[in-house]
DNA sequence: GGATCGATCGGCT
DNA sequence: GCCGATCGATCCG
């Protein structure tokens, strides 16, 4: 099976964000396959970007944004989730983009029991439709920060079905009303057209 | 259906 | 000491 390459992670973050949509997001865990197909993206482009982790300069956090590109940025937030973010562009020039939802593919079973709290059981809908709940859906934590998704194993992309551009949408990100005006309108939101799986309909 | 709010902790000022 | 690239429970209609 082909694997995204640096290549393409090494590309202006705006066209990389748009062409995420429709690959497939592969964790293997232990022998074990989870997959979805990647519906919803959010770039964040550039140390003038007031909603990047990167608006303060460099940082222990975030100097993995200045690195070369097709490596995870795993963070943790509000004290109980994680966020999977690509980094992209060229090193020096900080840019990453965060995955905010998949459709689930293989291994729904185990995703459902990453997921569930109780012993309820979640509905497929809310297994992958959000950046936290597909952290968690696929067992992905800080251990992963720094973590090349270019070698073909426990993490990576593989290509999907090309999308034409009349089945994209864009619009402004999501939870970042600390950033400048600008910065909060700018469309650097990407989603498949109609995707029950988009975390903001 | 939508609005509101608490959880919980690492990173940064 | 503050606050966040979120989620889910709860309350209201």
């Amino acid at each position: 099976m082909p694997i995204l390459t640096q290549e393409f992670f090494a590309r202006p973050t705006l066209t990389v964000a748009r062409d995420l949509l429709g690959q497939r997001l592969v964790r293997d865990l232990d022998g074990q396959r989870l997959s979805g197909l990647i519906v919803e993206t959010e770039a964040y482009i550039g140390p003038d970007d007031t909603a990047s982790h990167a608006r303060m300069g460099r940082t222990d956090r975030n100097a993995i944004m200045f690195g070369p590109a097709g490596v995870a940025y795993v963070y943790f937030i509000y004290g109980m989730y994680h966020m999977l973010n690509i980094v992209t562009d060229q090193p020096d020039f900080p840019a990453a983009i965060l995955i905010r939802a998949l459709e689930p593919l293989t291994g729904q079973t185990a995703m459902q029991a990453h997921r569930q709290k109780n012993n309820r059981p979640l509905k497929p809908i809310n297994l992958t439709n959000g950046p936290g709940k597909l952290c968690q859906a696929l067992a992905i934590d800080r251990r992963l920060n720094h973590f090349p998704i270019t070698q073909g194993h426990t993490l990576w992309l593989e290509p999907g079905d090309p999308l034409p551009d009349q089945a994209i949408a864009a619009g402004p990100r999501v939870g970042i009303d600390y950033a400048t005006p600008e910065c909060v309108a700018a469309p650097w939101r990407f989603w498949i057209k109609g995707n029950r799986f988009v975390s903001k309909r």
